[in-house]
DNA sequence: TTTTAATAGTTGTATATACAAATGTTGTGT
DNA sequence: ACACAACATTTGTATATACAACTATTAAAA
């Protein structure tokens, strides 16, 4: 399905629009896959990020910030997403004694073990799209997108 | 900046997983700078996608569920949308004649002068990241996400 | 040692989104 | 005509997001 006819645009777009609406359209698609598929662990998708975050840290805790700013949408709101998953009893949360100003976020065993019965569904998801286009396809998807973002001035 | 770099991410990450964070981040990208351009006037980009669908009849009202099925989130709220247009005075609703089930929304001289004054810079907008590509490059990015997100079963 | 600036995180508030339930209208079958 | 299903839209409510203002702590400058 093209994007026109997605959103049954009746005049014919030049590349540069439809690519932006592609791009959105896309990502549209592929987070209504992924929001069904942990719905029934009660988690967001913001949610899961910070948690496969706090997993990459391999046993050490996090700051804030560093949550922050290895999130993929920078404007979300780290405490209160933090919060949540506090209440989940998914992570611990601690001042930083070298430096008060500071919060240490780890994540729990059960946080872990969400993660891990996530990971095969979350490994299918992608492949699911994946398995679209061939290998060297997906190769050149990823570069032309980290080239079509990227600012050359 | 490869998607590695975005999220600061130490381990290897194959192609599938790369080019769903690779989507995500350009939307994220995408929206943040459209964002800052549609902000002095007063229009969110739901808002604005609203406005551009209605300019699109051509003087012909839409009802609702046509709005609906042309707009890229499908989960949007219509009705709420419009009551921000309407507040703005950019479009005029009514209930449809024939149906009244239905509601006729048009947009007015208003709101189309706004977007008349948008389109060059929405224009420059689409130009900026398209020009980081090839018009070749441009095609095949349009292909591919449109082949990617197709489910062939 | 004060004052000031910078940093890290939290909170307030307005708006947006998701999704189910409710309302009113029209079409269909008996 | 009556009951009932289908349709179009609205409303309620809970949660999420955007963004500015605020608090607390530490670092730097005077």
């Amino acid at each position: 399905m093209t994007i026109e006819e997605v959103i049954k645009s009746t005049v014919k777009m030049d590349n540069a629009k439809k690519v932006i609406l592609n791009i959105m359209y896309t990502q549209n698609v592929i987070q209504d896959h992924f929001n069904e598929l942990i719905k029934p662990y009660d988690l967001s998708g913001e949610q899961y990020n910070v948690l496969r975050i706090l997993r990459g840290q391999k046993g050490n805790p996090a700051n804030m910030c560093v949550i922050q700013e290895r999130m993929l949408a920078k404007t979300s709101n780290t405490t209160r997403l933090v919060d949540k998953l506090l209440l989940k009893e998914f992570v611990t949360r601690n001042v930083c004694p070298d430096n008060r100003r500071k919060i240490e976020v780890l994540i729990t065993q059960k946080g872990l073990d969400v993660l891990k019965e996530l990971d095969p569904k979350v490994d299918e998801h992608e492949r699911l799209f994946a398995q679209n286009i061939s290998p060297e396809e997906l190769e050149l998807l990823n570069n032309l997108l980290e080239k079509y973002r990227t600012q050359q001035n």
